[in-house]
Formats: C-alpha cells, structure tokens, sequence
DNA sequence: GTGATATGCGTACACATGTACACACTCGTG
DNA sequence: CACGAGTGTGTACATGTGTACGCATATCAC
C-alpha cells in the first residue's frame, strides 16, 4: 500500500553521505518550529536546508518518512539531555532543582522546543504511530525521575511539569511570577520521598 | 493588507442564515477533530456541512477567519460546560469531585475534544491570536476554580488537570491505572484550601 | 584510458488548494 | 405584472503540493 516496491526499502542505492541527511533533518525541524508541520513541505525543507528538491524523495521515503525521523531525532535529544541532568542529581532535593531549572529552560529558553513540542503532541493525539514517540519519550523522563521518586510520585511530577509548561505557553502574561520551585516542592513535601 | 476592500467587512451582504453559518462551523470542528487543522480545507468542510464550495467565502471572510471562529465556539462550549459542572458544588470537597469528573470525561470520553484542544495548543504556540482564545479559556477555568481554593492552589490543580489530561492522551496504556482522585487530592491536602 | 555502475539531481505531471467573480435566483415593492 | 436589489452559488484561475523518472556526474576496476 504504502512502499512503491517491495525491496525499495533496502536496495535502492546505500543513501550516503549522513551529514546531509541530517542537515534536512534539521531543516525539517526548523521549519516546523517556524511555521507547522502542515507549511514543512519538500520545497520549503529543502531550501532550508540548500538542497535541491530531488534529494527530498532520494533521502527519504517520502514526506511522512521525514517527519517521523524529524520527530525521533526531536524526542531523542530532549530525552538525552533531560536525562544527563538528571544524572548530575545525586539526591531527591537537587532532582528537584534539578526539574524546576529543566522547567525554567524550557520556559523561558526559545520558543522552538515548545513549538516543537506540541506539533508532535497534536501529531501523537490524532496517530498512533507519533503515540509511540511520545509515549516513549514519558517512559524516559519518568524513568529517570524514579532514580529520585516512588513510581507515584515521579509521575505526578512528569504531569505537573507538562502541565506548567503548557500554562507557561499557552497564557501570554499571568505566568511570569509563578513560584515553579514552590509548586514542585508542594507535590513532593506531601509524598514520602524514598530512596 | 487582508482586506480586499475598506468596507468589506459590514456591507457585503448581511450573511443571512444564521443557522448555515453554524452548521459550517460545526462541519469545521468536526473536519478538524478528525484530520486536524491541516487538512480542514473549503471544500471539505463545504461537503462535510451539505454547501457548496461558494457559501465558505461568503459566509467567511477567508479560511483563518472560519478556523478562527470555529475554535472560538469550541473554547465558549468548554469553558461554559466547565463552568456549570463547578456551580454545581457547593464546597472544595464537592469541587475536588467535580474536577475529578472533568478530568474523567475528559479523558474517557470521546477523543474528539482532546484533538481539538491540542490542534488549538498549537496553533496558540505560534500565533498570539489564537493565544488570546487559550489565556482566556484558562483564566475562566481559574476563575471557576478560585471560588473554592486559594489562586496558588487553583493554578496548580488547574496545571495539575492539563498535564494529567496530556499523559492520558499521548500515552496507549499506562495510565490506565491512575489514580486521579489520589493524584488532585494530594496537590490539595497540603495546601489551606480556604473560603 | 575506458567502460560500468552507483549516486544524486532537474524537471514534469497530476492533483488539491484559496479565492474572486460572473451569473442565477428569490422576493418584496411599486 | 414588472423590476430591481440583495442573497447565494458554480466555476475558473493562479499557485503550491508530493512524487516519479530520465539524465548527469563521480567513482572505481582493469
């Protein structure tokens, strides 16, 4: 239905040359993060990325082929580095500072990740193929919370912090003076905080 | 710039039918809540509403101004539904169960309102129009909130409920087994739920 | 040098889109 | 009945889209 031939997959030529692979890659994700998913198209990702159009179709299986890999590319970075961060931690109490500063960059850092990030969120609520990028990027992140948290805890914290992000997002003003650090401690005081 | 002509906007016409122009609208969630906001094009959602192609511009002036309005109504039915199931307690113990319940359909419920809301999400990251619809919606949800919590706790519960609400929908399974009821409580107990 | 083979790209094509605009049609007024 | 203003629609057009495919170019064995 979907592959032209049986064995393109594997066969049609060895696609060389990764950096520039990557460098559409790369190009996808700004434009997506500039204008939507809906305005990446193959000529718009392509001038981004100073490619001619044919290397669209010759690197990638198509446009949906790129956006998936975009999109992996997006959740395995973020994940990495939350998770790096999170390493750094060496008790429950700097996990926390650990989150509220992870929470800050992600609010206060460029708009792009943010953008990014609820492209793919709205790509995961309608197709069960995003779902598996998101649902794995959460397994990561709560993951890494539980080195710090019981299981309950942990993903009480994972919810709140999407949940502030999104507030931080979606609301202009308001938001600025918001007390991160007292909200996280205000879920975390109550629990019992174990190994 | 947008305006084809000056006095475009209150002479063409008075846009009799009231009722086409919401079945249009309807027909234009509905398209949205199943494709997404890329693919609500004039001529889907003309057929999806029983018009023809030529009632779109002229019951709208262009496509943003129908997306626009669509999810204008979609945010007012929320909030008031919102609304009315929070009027319906009469103490934070009453409200934390009402909370639980729209958290609860939310969830459970159709998925449709749950595409909606995040094709709004993002377009909201991006464009400060539809950012005004999003930090409106939240203020009034806030609002409700604050007749029986403290602002902080409000903001928190209502953050609470949005992270909740995302983990649920970007996540197949796992959360299946989640303890909302528990979840709200918790942010709750510790706080001085007031007035 | 000479051919062969894999790599990469320019281009064309069928199709979908938003929008303008000329045309029907209705209906109330004289 | 005539007619004219206003309501509503069919259609055409310019533009942008994904993708296939024939052709150029580089690389390498001999």
């Amino acid at each position: 239905m979907q592959g032209t031939e049986a064995n393109a997959g594997s066969r049609r030529g060895r696609r060389n040359d990764p950096d520039r692979r990557d460098r559409i890659i790369d190009a996808c994700l700004d434009v997506i993060a500039e204008s939507g998913v809906a305005a990446a198209s193959h000529r718009k990702v392509a001038e981004h990325a100073g490619v001619p159009l044919g290397s669209m179709t010759y690197y990638f299986d198509g446009i949906d082929d790129l956006l998936r890999q975009a999109f992996a590319r997006f959740t395995a970075t973020i994940s990495e580095r939350f998770e790096q961060r999170m390493a750094s931690a060496h008790d429950p109490a700097s996990a926390l500072d650990a989150v509220v500063a992870i929470v800050r960059d992600d609010v206060f850092g460029s708009s792009r990740e943010l953008v990014l990030t609820h492209e793919l969120y709205t790509l995961a609520a309608r197709e069960r193929g995003y779902r598996r990028l998101t649902a794995e990027w959460m397994a990561r992140s709560r993951a890494a919370l539980e080195r710090y948290f019981d299981p309950e805890t942990a993903r009480l914290l994972d919810a709140l912090v999407e949940g502030l992000t999104l507030h931080r997002a979606l609301d202009d003003e308001q938001s600025d003076s918001f007390d991160i650090a007292g909200a996280v401690a205000r879920v975390i005081d109550h629990g019992d905080q174990n190994r």
